[in-house]
DNA sequence: AGCACGCCGACT
DNA sequence: GTCGGCGTGCTC
């Protein structure tokens, strides 16, 4: 079957970037596998020279009688690159990526166009020599080489690209110099650190500080790993501990215990919680072998903290999602802090789940994966609850701080006894003795999921599909006729006058911006400094930390916000935060409004009182009676997570089963629908295994016990228009696959992948894969 | 990247 | 002629 290979080949040039087809000897057959190294001819003469499979197929693509063949396997090397190949493989056939993006996603390496401007030339002659040179080159018309000498005029050193792009001298003839002794091509190895690293070196020189006394939890939690570890027992450890429990302390202390054993440590976080505080923390205790990637790094300065890691240099990386790929040859720990976090979840091809992919990657290299979050996502924590993962659960902050008090508030209440603001009595109230006592209020206006969600405002319940359960959308001109779609299952029905619920005419799209709170508060408390913090306001480069800092510094009263401002930093003289319209995310139409919901008022809820003054939160609402919010008021994660696993198992929603997401893109609206539409049969025609066990694509272990599937076969729903359904003039549209196993939706994949390839209409068509969507 | 090929002017 | 050197194009 699989006579043929895909090679690419290891050269580091963009011109050879790209598969080559080889013929596979039979006795190879059934030997030889994806990810493995080989040596084959490549070019004129026949030198051997290394290559890696990328893929094994029967269809041949150029001229059978030109392949050559593959001459040997190469014995598995222990190297990074090895495993790297092998978790590429992975998210592959994971995520339905093409094994070259899963490959570039996975090894930076060949962006080497900044390593090859560290690559030097030297000019080995001075003086006689040299003019002696020059005019031996002169003689013979030799002006390639005589520009490379005039290159030198005035220094001995050139970088190599110099030389070969602009003066365009061929490589040929620098070796051909170097061969005669003339030059000398060397590899400067000189690594950028970055600037926050460099100003936290500097800090702790100045002003040195011991490690901080670990609470008995603390203790307990490190102790309890640490002995895990030592049994070689590789589970994930979930550690569920509220906002300022300590456990960056926790992490701090494991990657400590592995750089004694000469193992490194990659501490993952979500872009935005990455402070100069948290860095300063690793820094006090692994000096200069810890650094950081973040956005804000060019190509080359992010690609030399690889290098650093790779050569040894580093014990800890702390980054966002892609500093996984961080090449450490001994790996001992990943951690993912906030692993709730949406960010980890990568938006382009392929679409890995960090934690996933860290879980594969552990696998393969004995690290162990630890996660932290105030709030588990429901994957996590359904994993914990089923033994899969060791949890442990932190309930009381390191400090003095005690958790806030929460006060839910009925807007529908406010709306029936004639108040028709954004801001209820209490709100203000509360407000106002807050101004007067100078002390600061956060108010965070929750707009995850505002577009087009529609509710009652006097009973709040938002609309809902009759089939899937989730919020509709609205689609049309606001003020005239609209209609209402599921964006799961594709189902449409007209914009509804009154409340389906209740019968109440007050149901419409919601509409409030950061932008009118701040202008009603400013109208309401004359003389109070508002400030504003939203996509709008924080355009500008550092406006974000402008911001914050204006409002630590007590420059303003109150600081009205998007979710930005309900992550992040603490403010010890805020004693109030209120949290306008709680129950907006529970609109979204998503399975899991409700766990961004949660996620999102614990958090703001977690913002308050942090100083010794202790804090108040309001939480005004529609639906006070809504498990996401009443459960974020009485912090009791544990209880939203009973409700919400029993919503998903109904459901059908991941963690009770797994969803594939299938986007296509066309020209047309009716050809998106068509292609969508045979996609779908081909998937379900495939004949695959309503369950099928143990075939799973394995992920280090911890892939997800199927709770409960929700029906034993494979199950589509849609397809229907995705949620921006025209992007760029090309129609979308979605269709979801469900099944309990991922690899049955892997095959489910394959055989889509193999309808697509016969479509071909119009040539104009995408279709994109995503497992689990966020 | 690395190699061969075709081209060009210079010199035994 | 042919040799040393240059620039280009191709590699399954």
């Amino acid at each position: 079957m699989t006579q043929y290979a895909n090679i690419i080949v290891d050269i580091a040039h963009e011109k050879v970037d790209r598969p080559f087809q080889y013929r596979v000897p039979p006795d190879m057959e059934g030997v030889l596998k994806v990810g493995m190294e080989v040596s084959i001819p490549f070019g004129r003469g026949d030198k051997l020279r290394s290559g890696y499979v990328m893929e094994l197929t029967d269809r041949c693509g150029w001229d059978p009688e030109k392949l050559k063949e593959i001459r040997s396997v190469r014995p598995r090397r222990e190297s990074v690159e090895q495993q790297f190949l092998e978790l590429a493989h992975w998210m592959h056939r994971r995520y339905g990526a093409t094994m070259i993006r899963c490959l570039k996603t996975v090894l930076p390496v060949k962006q080497q166009v900044e390593q090859e401007q560290q690559r030097m030339v030297r000019l080995c002659l001075s003086g006689e020599a040299l003019l002696e040179q020059t005019v031996l080159y002169e003689k013979k018309h030799a002006a390639a080489r005589l520009r490379v000498l005039q290159a030198f005029s005035g220094r001995c050193e050139v970088p190599y690209q110099a030389v070969t792009k602009e003066i365009n001298v061929p490589a040929g003839v620098i070796k051909a110099m170097e061969e005669a002794g003339i030059l000398k091509v060397q590899a400067a190895e000189c690594y950028r650190v970055p600037s926050v690293i460099r100003a936290a070196l500097t800090r702790v020189k100045e002003a040195p500080e011991a490690p901080p006394e670990l609470t008995g939890d603390q203790k307990h939690i490190i102790g309890g790993i640490l002995e895990q570890y030592r049994e070689g027992v590789r589970r994930t450890v979930l550690i569920h501990g509220v906002t300022g429990s300590g456990k960056t302390e926790i992490y701090i202390r494991l990657a400590e215990a592995m750089a004694e054993k000469k193992k490194a440590s990659i501490i993952l976080i979500p872009e935005i919680a990455l402070t100069y505080q948290t860095v300063l923390r690793f820094v006090r205790r692994f000096g200069d072998r810890v650094s950081v990637l973040h956005s804000r790094m060019s190509p080359g300065e992010r690609y030399d903290q690889f290098r650093r890691a790779k050569n040894g240099l580093l014990d800890v990386i702390i980054g966002p999602r892609s500093a996984l790929f961080a090449p450490f040859s001994d790996l001992g720990l990943i951690v993912i802090d906030e692993e709730h976090e949406p960010a980890y979840k990568s938006d382009t091809m392929p679409r890995y789940h960090a934690r996933e992919t860290a879980e594969a990657r552990a696998a393969m290299c004995g690290a162990m994966v630890v996660l932290g979050s105030a709030t588990p996502s429901v994957e996590a924590y359904s994993r914990a609850m089923d033994g899969t993962y060791t949890l442990y659960t932190i309930r009381r902050r390191a400090g003095e701080g005690r958790l806030p008090q929460v006060s839910v508030v009925d807007l529908r209440r406010e709306l029936a006894e004639g108040n028709r603001t954004m801001f209820s009595r209490s709100l203000y109230e509360a407000m106002r003795q807050r101004l007067e006592k100078k002390e600061q209020i956060m108010l965070f206006l929750n707009r995850r999921g505002y577009a087009g969600f529609v509710s009652c405002r006097s009973c709040g319940s938002p609309v809902k599909c009759p089939h899937c359960d989730v919020s509709m959308t609205f689609h049309g001109d606001p003020e005239g006729e609209g209609r209402l779609i599921c964006h799961y299952c594709g189902c449409t029905i007209p914009m509804v006058k009154t409340c389906p619920t209740c019968g109440s005419p007050y149901i419409g799209t919601f509409k409030a911006g950061t932008q009118q709170i701040q202008r009603g508060v400013e109208r309401l408390f004359p003389g109070a400094r508002v400030l504003r913090m939203d996509m709008d306001t924080t355009r500008g480069r550092d406006s974000y930390q402008n911001i914050l800092q204006q409002f630590a510094r007590g420059e303003a009263d109150v600081l009205v916000g998007t979710q930005m401002i309900v992550k992040g930093h603490d403010f010890p003289n805020v004693t109030l935060m209120g949290v306008l319209a709680a129950d907006i995310s529970l609109h979204m139409s998503d399975y899991r409004a409700a766990e961004r919901t949660y996620q999102l008022l614990a958090q703001a809820a977690g913002r308050a009182g942090r100083g010794e003054r202790g804090g108040q939160v309001i939480f005004q609402t529609y639906q006070p009676d809504h498990y996401a919010v009443r459960c974020a008021a009485a912090h009791d994660y544990e209880q939203f997570y009973k409700e919400e696993i029993s919503y998903r198992r109904l459901g059908g929603y991941p963690p009770a089963s797994h969803l594939l997401a299938v986007l296509v893109g066309a020209a047309g609206e009716e050809e998106a629908a068509a292609l969508a539409g045979a996609l779908k049969e081909a998937a379900l025609e495939a004949g695959l295994p309503g369950s099928a066990p143990g075939s799973e694509i394995p992920s280090g272990g911890s892939e997800a016990a199927p709770l409960a599937p929700f029906s034993e076969g494979l199950s589509a729903m849609g397809p229907a228009p995705a949620p921006v359904a025209r992007v760029k003039d090309m129609y979308q549209q979605v269709l979801y696959l469900r099944h309990g196993s991922t690899s049955v939706l892997a095959e489910a994949r394959e055989a889509m992948e193999a309808a697509f390839a016969r479509w071909e209409q119009g040539k104009n068509v995408t279709v994109q894969y995503d497992l689990d969507p966020v």
